[in-house]
DNA sequence: CCGATACATAAGCATAGACTTATGTTAGTC
DNA sequence: GACTAACATAAGTCTATGCTTATGTATCGG
């Protein structure tokens, strides 16, 4: 897993949308076809990208293989975007509030 | 500028080391040829992409244009992990560290 | 154990993207 | 006003990538 990686994953919409219903909740490879038209395995190979970037983990479980949000790529992202945080003072109150959500 | 040029725009390695350098401050496309060996154009076409993503921001002076850092790019992509932060809840200390930074 | 289901993998194709050389345009220099 | 420097844009090429169909491999139900 690399910058490299990540960004390259979340470049293509489609990723981003399997992503996005991912942070939802937890779901298996059919579920998340449901909506799209896509081919099985063209979600099979987004899947694999993702988890390849570090922004998915799998679990079989029988048959079915369960996707889910993998912390490990967003704090990838974090830090990096952390690196230039000079250039983002602006967003300070929103910080602050994400803060106090936290610490409930 | 939307998320999908945001990331697209990061995605390339070439794009994120330009990128970094900005960061360290004001440079005109020339001065950020210097140890690429990429052609002018190259990096013509490249600043374009950052600049329509809304990372860089130009300035013309003689013949000369100015690229530095565009704060609303990163914002942008803040803003959109920001949507995953319950996924992150491990760098909350960095964070508070960041405010502390901030404040000062 | 046999068919169906839930995937992954392989191979082929068509478009997108990163690069090149060539050229255009505007601003400084003499 | 020619010449050069600092860019942008155009056109062509080659590779990467996202898709398809076809096939392989477990697992579940009857």
């Amino acid at each position: 897993m690399s910058e490299v990686d990540i960004f390259k994953a979340l470049a293509d919409p489609t990723r981003r949308a399997v992503f996005e219903r991912l942070a939802d909740g937890e779901k298996n490879a059919t579920e998340l076809r449901e909506g799209f038209s896509l081919s099985q395995p063209a979600m099979s190979q987004h899947l694999a990208v993702l988890r390849s970037a570090g922004l998915v983990a799998e679990q079989k479980s029988g048959r079915h293989v369960h996707y889910r949000v993998n912390p490990d790529g967003l704090a990838q992202l974090h830090q990096w975007l952390h690196r230039y945080r000079a250039f983002w003072p602006q967003r300070v109150d929103e910080l602050k509030q994400l803060l106090r959500e936290m610490d409930q």
